[in-house]
DNA sequence: AGCGTAGGGATTGTTCAACAATCCTGCAAT
DNA sequence: ATTGCAGGATTGTTGAACAATCCCTACGCT
């Protein structure tokens, strides 16, 4: 038989995607992750030099990654002058809410996919929330919050939006690292969170739905009340 | 003043990346377009070399223009192997419908910036479709169907969305030069979209969204119907 | 002081040439 | 028919180079 069994070389495909990540990808990661984790804070500059040096790998690569990273967002490039860590003015935010104002109740009420595994991750990321919350672990409690939407957007089933949403919400770590006072900015959210997720439970997904909506119309103008630029 | 105006400023900023395009932008472009009017064949391979030769820029400038196509899933990399046009299979149609199915009809149906001259830009993709068809030009037909859906999500008014959505359809160009016999598979679909229009101009956005939600379906449902691996 | 202007240094955009690692092909051997 | 193994081609990554552009400063002019 000339033709391999078609799982088969599917799967060495696949393993060979997963198994390798080039360099430039790492660097990526690398960069996006002290950007995420607001160690470079919204206009820090990022000459290539040193990364180059940081990083251990050719100016060509971080500039592949740099790009990269500019796609996603996350940096910012100005022609002949270097890339900076984006900072995202009040328009980007509202255009950040607009979308999810659109993406997130709509998976919530479409919800193909909301299935107890599903709809577990969601009373995952709450609880993850409360756990912060009542330890004062502030930054753990904006990751709950983002493990919360994330769930809620992943009842859709669909990798693309996943990988969208992922991006919307890195946009919103920038955002928050330009907010004055963002400790407790979560805070108030918890209990809603809890609501929509226990609506979700009960299976009520167009309660669920408005809920989010409201949420977000409530979070974003919390978030522009003092938001600079 | 050491400080210059900041309008004046963020004008000048704005005009560089205006006026500015790098080599490895222009070649992403370049690619980009061969792909999307099917000169280059879902499957077909993507040597780096022949590219350097026949655009006349260094391998690594199109090692970048790859990179960025492949993040936009028009291009797909298979390491020490090189990069092919991106094969989309049943279970990406089916993702990317699903992400369609979420985003179009809210769209419609929120509308955020439903103003006249979006809507008009939705009547001007119909008038331009119907056009196309009456001469038999269909791969204007093609193009004026996307313009249809890219106006619909524009009701949203959000810049992040609309890159979306210009994704998704990029990637849908890609199923249309997979599927056999698609000369005329966008025909049915012009009455429909018409009738949406007619419910938008109407200001009936609730039966608009709903119209649209099913031709989704539908629409799925009838490529599915025949569409390879 | 304020304004325009010419270096000079640093950084970016892009190219070229090289090398190791990996993949593909053909062929010999079992 | 399958395995093992050269040889060649392609990819992944590096390093160095060069022009273009930007930033800063010093200088000169009013």
């Amino acid at each position: 038989m000339t033709a391999l069994d078609p799982a088969v070389d599917s799967l060495a495909r696949a393993r060979r995607q997963f198994a390798w990540t080039s360099t430039a990808e790492r660097v990526a990661d690398a960069v996006r992750e002290e950007v995420v984790e607001g160690r470079l804070l919204p206009g820090a500059r990022l000459p290539e030099q040193r990364l180059c040096t940081a990083l251990g790998v050719s100016r060509n690569t971080v500039r592949e990654a740099m790009s990269q990273l500019v796609a996603e967002r996350v940096l910012m490039r100005e022609p002949h002058r270097g890339v900076f860590v984006a900072r995202p003015d009040r328009e980007a935010v509202r255009d950040v809410y607009r979308a999810r104002r659109l993406i997130e109740p709509a998976a919530v009420r479409a919800g193909e996919a909301a299935d107890d595994t599903r709809v577990a991750a969601v009373r995952r990321a709450v609880d993850e929330g409360r756990d912060a919350a009542e330890n004062g672990r502030w930054d753990d409690l904006a990751s709950a919050n983002q493990h919360f939407h994330r769930a809620l957007v992943a009842l859709a089933g669909s990798p693309r939006l996943d990988q969208q949403m992922a991006l919307l919400l890195a946009e919103m770590r920038l955002v928050f690292h330009r907010m004055p006072g963002v400790r407790e900015f979560h805070e108030p959210y918890l209990t809603q969170n809890a609501r929509i997720c226990a609506l979700l439970e009960a299976g009520e997904r167009d309660a669920a739905a408005d809920a989010v909506a409201e949420y977000l119309r409530a979070a974003e103008e919390h978030l522009l009340r003092d938001y600079p630029s």
